[in-house]
DNA sequence: GGCAAATGGTCAAGCTACTTGACTACTGTT
DNA sequence: AACAGTAGTCAAGTAGCTTGACCATTTGCC
């Protein structure tokens, strides 16, 4: 494969990562959930299981855990999540989401439904269904680095 | 499609986006442009074919034009642009790339091509390519936001 | 042609999300 | 009991963006 179809293929990945991006953070500010940017989300997929303390939190994110605990302070003011005690260790505290925080979840779900719906408009479902597989194989497990 | 499958595919495309924009990255420093972040390439992007203003620039990145401005005095201080008289218009100015900014950009094509090559390792050719035709199809024209 | 409105670009100041550095509290191993 | 390592926060500094104001030039309109 050449450079330059390489090069297509990434201006193309990152211009409808970019879209996507944008069209999940309005549709949930358009659900009612304002005061969150993008990196929220990323928060809340870490925290959506079972709460994640703030230096997981910070691994996640591919930032420090002074950031990763600043953002925690403004998702708790807005009432998105709370700082719990840590059940087994006593310095660290478990930042869980409230019903808030997963009706936002809930919302940023349907949000991207809504996206998705409008590629398989496009390339019909199964054509979609293809894509996601082969995204999902060539995912990292690393972090999710929220910035470019 | 269920909303849980579009936030799959969500979150495995945006997950290997972040990954192949620092690998890019990684790449342009590794062959030996420093002082360069990810949101310069979009820039280069712009300029690569016969130059852009600083206001098309901002279009193009979804930022006001003093953002734009001060990200083309860096590229220009750094010796990858150069600011000309525009032939037209006397307001404005031309920004062209110099011959260090064709190779820098040549530099982000082979990053790109490397990470790609990890991916047909995996999905092998005939997938890759049927990805980036996918890909192209449901991309838009609009600017390529490097944020979210 | 002449003049108001629009446009390209820059200067200046302010904001915000991040960083590095220093510190306290607790853990766990020896 | 002592001590190295880890969780978290406080404080200060930084970098990339914003809004606001301004000048020079172009464009649209009578």
């Amino acid at each position: 494969m050449q450079n330059s179809e390489a090069m297509g293929l990434s201006a193309a990945l990152l211009a409808v990562a970019g879209e996507l991006t944008q069209r999940i953070n309005e549709g949930v500010v358009a659900r009612g959930f304002e005061g969150l940017r993008p990196a929220h989300g990323f928060a809340f997929a870490r925290l959506a299981p079972d709460g994640a303390t703030v230096t997981d939190l910070a691994a996640h994110l591919g930032v420090t855990k002074q950031a990763a605990s600043q953002l925690v302070d403004e998702i708790v003011r807005k009432g998105y999540a709370e700082r719990r005690p840590h059940p087994q260790d006593a310095r660290a505290r478990l930042v869980v989401l409230t019903e808030r925080g997963w009706a936002c979840t809930r919302a940023a779900e349907e949000a991207a439904a809504d996206a998705v719906r409008a590629w398989v408009a496009l390339l019909g479902e199964r054509e979609v269904r293809a894509l996601r597989d082969q995204l999902v194989r060539i995912a990292p497990y690393g972090p999710l680095k929220p910035a470019w």
